[in-house]
DNA sequence: ATGGCCGCCCTAGGCGGA
């Protein structure tokens, strides 16, 4: 049986609940992954979600920021989190489904100047992808088999992830340095970029719009900050990928658009 | 042409987002 698999930084699950639910209705996956939910644990909205189906469900909420959640029609077989960069922040959750470990990840944004003696929170965005990338590599002890890394990682890393390349090298999410410790990453349990397996590298593919552009569809200056990782085992099994890019029109949107994903066994 | 926008919080301006 197909498993699909959606990742969406919600920006508030709380005020965002309605349309969380219109997507799960329209587009039903197995499994939801959302960042930025800004709701304690038990401020949650359990209830709606528990309605329409997923009965399965890992939180790990904070007042405020933050916040990670994994929602399931299928059992979770066992959950847990890491903490990075000594926080006890909660930007990250997984939970194994159906034998497949899924890693939520909300990467820390990283302030405004890309400099990290000027701005901590880039210096902290930058330990942290470094700490992705130990746990995952060699002398690592992130779990082993098939794994599934989704999240709003924060950063854009091929020249047509983002709307101007040659613009935005000096914008936070594109530096660089940033993109140099993502593809770390990314090498550290050779993940497949399940987004560029689907769509050819020269094509624009974006999963963010800012909210201060006028009209973010005929502007479209677009990033890709969210991103599906496969381990190569299961690289045969991808059969589908989507980012809903209607979503981010829809009422009350977040900046983000679900991103998704179907494997098959 | 990035910011003119968002959402949160011990309700009102500050913080964080990216």
């Amino acid at each position: 049986m197909d498993m699909k698999i959606a990742t969406w930084n919600i920006n508030s699950v709380r005020l965002r609940e309605p349309i969380v639910l219109k997507f799960l209705v329209e587009h039903a996956p197995d499994v939801l992954c959302l960042q930025e939910t800004k709701s304690p644990d038990d401020k949650f909205p359990h209830d709606g979600l528990e309605a329409a189906g997923y009965v399965h469900r890992a939180v790990r909420g904070e007042k405020g920021y933050n916040g990670v959640a994994i929602l399931s029609k299928h059992p979770i077989e066992e959950s847990g989190h890491r903490l990075f960069c000594g926080k006890e922040d909660c930007r990250h959750i997984s939970a194994r489904i159906k034998g497949v470990t899924i890693h939520n990840f909300y990467v820390p944004a990283g302030g405004d100047v890309p400099d990290r003696e000027k701005n901590e929170k880039f210096g902290h965005k930058l330990d942290f992808v470094d700490e992705m990338t130990a746990w995952f590599g060699a002398g690592g002890d992130a779990p082993d088999g098939p794994s599934v890394l989704v999240g709003d990682l924060n950063i854009a890393p091929m020249e047509h992830d983002v709307w101007s390349h040659k613009q935005l090298l000096k914008v936070v999410s594109h530096t660089p340095v940033e993109v140099d410790k993502l593809n770390a990453t990314l090498a550290s349990r050779d993940w497949v970029d399940v987004a560029r397996a689907f769509v050819p590298a020269e094509e624009k593919l974006y999963s963010w719009w800012s909210y201060r552009a006028k009209d973010w569809d005929a502007a479209d200056k677009g990033r890709r900050l969210d991103h599906i990782w496969v381990t190569p085992d299961l690289r045969d099994g991808l059969s589908a990928y989507e980012v809903l890019r209607a979503a981010r029109g829809w009422e009350k949107p977040s900046d983000h658009a679900p991103v998704m994903v179907t494997l098959k066994p």
